[in-house]
DNA sequence: TTAGTAATGGAAACCATTATCAATAAGGAG
DNA sequence: CTCCTTATTGATAATGGTTTCCATTACTAA
């Protein structure tokens, strides 16, 4: 049975390193800067989200989490995920589907930064890149002009399509 | 009290006229198309979405329903508005508040189709129609090209951006 | 080592939304 | 207008994701 004492042991290298470039526990510093602690449960939060492209769920994350650290409750799950969205680590996603989905977030600017389509029959959500600097330029001009004319302080946005799949447009 | 077969008394014309220059009851063949039937609660419920600009919640809704109307449920007006979302006759929003939120839809293209700008702090809504022309412009072909590429089909899209209103910066 | 405080986790509470189901009313046929 | 069929309704109970509580545990600085 695992052990909090044992955090050594924890996978923390892997595809952070490349991935930002930013080098393997880079959210270190966020963290110290805050005045916020490293644990475990925290590490291996970030550690299950660094690991996939998916958007998962809390109940997702915390069945990960909970392979390797069965100790680790539902409660910090959300706790945690709570933090990192609101220290702009992660963003939370709604989907329409009752359940709050995390992806680490990446920044408006970033390479990764994507938005979706959204199956209205099946669910499915599919990423798509397309279009992402023809967006930027529209989304910086108006974000421009909406903070100068309603003084207000623009920090994120949120684009997403409905519709139906192709599977679903066979039916 | 009021009883259900008094249904002449529903205050029915108003803005509806000219609003949507399609007269007053315009949805009324929208209904009989589907083999929905019109009755007092819908038309109660619709009334009110008619008469506000507010982006208003069930309960929001059921409240306002229920001062002329005490008989009418709260399931009711979750049903009637999931129905109405599904006709495309409303919109369903969700501003993270943990509550879904609905508004008359006007369709993509028409004269009232905003935004919304969400402060992330104190909840407050600001709908925005700046640089929906240029935004149509991209949406549009980014539809296109999406639905062309994934072979999705789109029916709807969402925009929100998220920060701190004018009252929130100040502390 | 020793406070002092942040973090945790299990259980209970929350609360918007849904499912159930018997009672009721809309709309068409006669 | 009346009857009949079936959609619709509404009170209540259930659901289920998310939060709150609070006693326990584990960092961190001195």
């Amino acid at each position: 049975m695992p052990r909090w004492d044992t955090m050594h042991d924890l996978p923390t290298g892997g595809q952070a390193g490349g991935r930002h470039g930013r080098g393997p526990l880079w959210w270190h510093g966020r963290f110290h800067g805050c005045g916020y602690r490293i644990t475990v449960p925290r590490q291996a939060i970030l550690n299950v989200l660094s690991k996939t492209s998916e958007h998962l769920s809390a109940e997702d994350v915390y069945i990960a989490v909970h392979k390797i650290y069965p100790n680790v409750g539902l409660t910090t799950v959300y706790r945690t995920l709570e933090l990192l969205v609101q220290m702009g680590i992660v963003c939370k996603i709604d989907f329409g589907d009752k359940r709050a989905r995390y992806e680490l977030s990446e920044g408006p600017k970033g390479k990764r930064h994507h938005h979706h389509l959204v199956c209205t029959k099946c669910g499915r959500i599919i990423d798509y890149t397309d279009f992402i600097d023809k967006e930027i330029e529209l989304l910086t001009k108006t974000e421009k002009a909406l903070a100068k004319k309603h003084n207000f302080e623009i920090n994120n946005h949120l684009i997403q399509f409905y519709g139906l799949c192709s599977e679903c447009r066979k039916e």
